[in-house]
DNA sequence: CTATTTGTTCCACTATGTGAAACATTGTTT
DNA sequence: AAACAATGTTTCACATAGTGGAACAAATAG
């Protein structure tokens, strides 16, 4: 027989309902899902037990609506500290903030979307918490067209087909065909430009973190606003941030991991 | 260390292999996992598959080493801010932080563990979750005793039962009734400490988080060194600590959430 | 206190996931 | 290069584990 397409299977139910009680900011009650998801309600109502029960969800007092459960949290930190980028590039954006005075975005690709991974903020104190695991639409944020350029046709079909295509801006490249001519421009370029197509005012350059191999790692970006600076602005910065996304990049490469290590059993004492 | 293996349903399992692949700070290889693993070959082989197909864990380049996934990421985020009193209580630690020169830590409980959802170091500003989401032992840290304090008898019982009782410095209360006589000390006075039980010479106070009806949502502590201060030192503290607690605790009750809001599209552009 | 919305349980049915073992694909030794 | 070992992938008969329509119970409302 030929393919049916996938039937994600039970486990991927149930992480499609984690996803969509993520998706709400906020308690979701059980109706409220129900409406919202393809599933039955018993099955809604058992995949939400067994979520709950595992602590993948949580369920607020009133006993009728459901949240994110802290052991994401817990599962996060692993995920973070060995999964992205970001540790490892820390110093790099550290030293980059402070030779360069804007916003700098670390950012990853992960089911079609941009996904920023850490933040360092021009002037005021970095309020990271709130930023690093933030989520946005890569056909329209230089990050993320810098990503989608490198990607191989592959992957790159399947990417195209999960983005939203909103049009956010006058600038913005709503349409596959558009996106296409700019991606092929940016490969050619080895970089990305954000000419306010996500925010009206706000413009970036994305510099891609590919391997020696041409593998899509993630993206680095400078992002600043059309009252400070303007393209050439941002593109003479690129001197700048090549290396740096370079030097991720082989780092990234390299790092072969302790085969063992020490206990790392917890931090700071209390 | 040994986890749990209970044999809950298919994503159960699931879940526990997303924690085992996580607790390996490093990419784990198939056999490595079979071998700390109560599946089966197949099975476990089938669970990483869709695990990874759902992007909860990602494999290696070398194609055989499986570390957990940037959705988690993602998901962890919303985690963080629908599900944890970290991003209420920002503005509390921020400013306790100001009149105490000392760490502080902001915790809840997970799963027998004390997981720390926010920190404030003396000097550095923090990091994402490069420091939030960290796990610890409950029985023998402050804001760990804190809260096992104030949980009823069932909860408490399924905890008691989830700790490992290692005895970390001479001081570690690792055994039970120990334990249970220093919970019961703890509720009289309202407040815990820790007296280097987890590290030689780190000592806190610890002020558990809770709802009017005595509900434990949380604890916070304040850390010191035994060459800075002592019990006493730590004790003279409380008052300022205290309603810092009572605080958060007011407002995470009366946190009715915004039925609708804005969209909340995306931040920073770029 | 009925009506209506919302949440929970039942249960026959079968799709889904199971796991021993065979097979394939490395990498290592002589 | 052949023989070996270790690791990773696939198969397949089987039953468990998950499914969902519909009945039931609890919480609002009207």
């Amino acid at each position: 027989m030929a393919m049916k397409a996938a039937g994600e299977g039970t486990v991927g139910k149930a992480m499609d309902v984690l996803d969509r009680v993520a998706c709400f900011g906020r308690p979701v009650r059980f109706t409220e899902l129900l409406e919202t998801s393809p599933y039955p309600k018993a099955t809604l109502y058992r995949l939400l037990q067994v979520l709950t029960q595992q602590g993948m969800l949580s369920v607020d007092k009133d006993r009728n609506a459901y949240r994110p459960g802290i052991r994401l949290v817990r599962l996060a930190h692993a995920a973070w500290t060995a999964s992205s980028l970001a540790p490892l590039a820390r110093p790099h954006l550290d030293a980059l903030s402070r030779r360069i005075g804007e916003t700098l975005h670390l950012a990853q690709l992960d089911h079609g979307q941009v996904l920023y991974v850490d933040k360092r903020n021009a002037s005021r104190p970095i309020k990271m918490f709130s930023e690093a695991g933030k989520v946005g639409p890569a056909y329209c944020t230089g990050v993320g067209k810098a990503m989608l350029a490198f990607l191989d046709d592959e992957e790159l079909e399947r990417n195209l087909e999960q983005q939203c295509y909103h049009r956010f801006t006058p600038s913005t490249l709503a349409d596959v065909p558009s996106l296409r001519g700019e991606l092929s421009a940016i490969r050619k370029r080895g970089y990305a430009f954000d000419r306010e197509e996500h925010e009206p005012g706000i413009i970036c350059v994305a510099m891609p973190i590919l391997t020696t191999h041409g593998q899509v790692l993630g993206a680095l970006s400078v992002t600043s606003s059309t009252v400070r600076t303007d393209l050439d602005g941002l593109a003479a910065q690129v001197p700048l941030i090549r290396p740096v996304a370079e030097r991720i990049a082989k780092e990234a490469e390299d790092w072969h991991f302790p085969e063992d290590g020490e206990k790392t059993m917890t931090a700071g004492g209390a």
